[in-house]
DNA sequence: TGATTATATCAAAAAATATTGATATAATTG
DNA sequence: CAATTATATCAATATTTTTTGATATAATCA
């Protein structure tokens, strides 16, 4: 179920954390994070997760990955850069349909 | 974080499916199910878990002990069954902090 | 009590996931 | 165009999770 695929996605805590992180980035008052050309903007790339988290780039590549192909990230090349965006409509209708499967509320 | 773990409790097919077994037969219309007994009870005991499902016993023990850990299922040991239910009021407070953490809604 | 039934645990194997370093691709910049 | 920067992919390895069969424990039943 696709359910499963996202609870997948969520059960590592890098991701997980990259998730917040994408969230935070989006809906938070003010954006913290700006990449190499001083650039503040919504999103994040793979390189300012990589600082942030302080991973290595095929690592953040293969989380990112996962993410994407679960739809829980979108993903937008802007120049050299690839961006990522949190679908919280995604994560909506996973908790949603969380709670109809086991019948909470 | 306990979300995560969580998170990695439900992203095991079987083990979704049995939480959703229980969820059945705790808050369905009717229970489905009968022990050896022909007992018609609320809960499930691993062997009606494992003939419903058609898997062995070890394996059956193994995703209920994974289940009982993250404390999404309680049991209770109930004459030679053990019974087990899930904890609603759990998974609910999983869905609650995904919703902060992700700022839906 | 001995036999039976239900569940737990363990060790080994199998399968799935994650990490790393190397290399490839792709966009941009000078 | 060559150099640089950002990301993707790949193969090898490591780690984690799952499955199985065997055996142990524990409750009940005759």
């Amino acid at each position: 179920m696709d359910n499963v695929k996202i609870s997948q996605a969520l059960s590592d805590p890098i991701r997980y954390k990259i998730l917040m992180m994408l969230v935070r980035s989006e809906t938070g008052c003010c954006p913290v994070i700006s990449n190499s050309d001083g650039d503040s903007h919504v999103g994040l790339c793979n390189c300012e997760i990589m600082n942030e988290l302080s991973m290595i780039q095929s690592r953040v590549s293969y989380h990112m990955k996962e993410l994407v192909e679960t739809g829980l990230v979108n993903e937008e090349q802007r120049g050299k850069w690839k961006y990522y965006f949190a679908n919280r409509k995604k994560l909506l209708d996973y908790v949603n349909q969380v709670k109809r499967d086991f019948n909470l509320e």
